[in-house]
DNA sequence: TGCCAGGCCGGGT
DNA sequence: ACCCGGCATGGC
């Protein structure tokens, strides 16, 4: 079995290898933690150009604050981001999630980010409509949390590249990257939006991977 | 044309 | 403890 700093070299190179190919990624391009909240919540299943489209309705209506969208009705907020897809579910999920804010905190983003991290994202796990990658998103985007966040990509890439076993879920793969590398909001931040990358050039068809920053004979060999 | 996207929930085994 | 259907728009 590997050493603890063997894989921790792995996922160093892995890192490096994937910032030299596609460079620093300007991950959720929301500007307030209010915006990386809401988006949290709208890209669930979804891919981000039909989440841009949401929150810029949201944006250009004023309505992209957390004060804002707690006097929204429900449905009108449904109609609001239909772009994001499964848009009556998503309402819900961000009334239900907005709801907590401001009875847990009064709608303080400071007060809900310096409180501790493991009861925040147990408590966060609580609210309807969000789900691990939902809550360590929130975490760590716009809370600066050093959590790291898992997805379809994340698992999907592990897995191609033998860091993971066929049956990891996402418990594992997350502690995976938390037990062997420093605790680094920035860093994992920028790993995770680096292996979404990955995962949308590559990892998909065979052909794209003839040029995947981390191609082996053992990777190709999966395919 | 059909399949899928940066999930999650609820109901059924 | 898993497994599955539902949710829904827009892009390839």
């Amino acid at each position: 079995m590997a050493t603890q700093n063997s894989i921790t070299q792995k996922l160093d190179a892995v890192y490096d290898a994937l910032l030299g190919a596609f460079g620093p990624q300007h991950w959720w391009p929301g500007e307030t933690r209010e915006e990386m909240i809401v988006g949290a919540v709208l890209t669930q299943n979804t891919a981000w150009a039909n989440v841009e489209r949401a929150m810029g309705r949201l944006k250009s209506a004023n309505q992209l604050t957390l004060a804002a969208l707690a006097d929204l009705d429900e449905s009108v907020l449904a109609e609001w981001i239909r772009p994001a897809g499964t848009y009556r579910v998503k309402a819900r999920r961000l009334k239900a999630l907005i709801g907590w804010i401001l009875e847990a905190f009064g709608g303080d983003l400071d007060a809900m980010f310096h409180s501790d991290p493991g009861w925040l994202r147990t408590s966060l796990l609580a609210v309807h409509g969000v789900g691990p990658e939902t809550a360590d998103a929130i975490l760590l985007y716009a809370g600066g949390m050093p959590t790291f966040v898992v997805d379809a990509y994340t698992r999907r890439v592990c897995r191609r590249h033998f860091l993971i076993g066929g049956d990891a879920g996402y418990a594992e793969t997350k502690s995976l990257f938390e037990r062997n590398l420093r605790p680094d909001a920035d860093r994992y931040g920028e790993y995770h939006a680096l292996l979404v990358e990955l995962g949308k050039r590559h990892c998909r068809v065979k052909a794209s991977c003839d040029t995947c920053p981390l191609r082996t004979d053992e990777h190709d060999a999966t395919l």
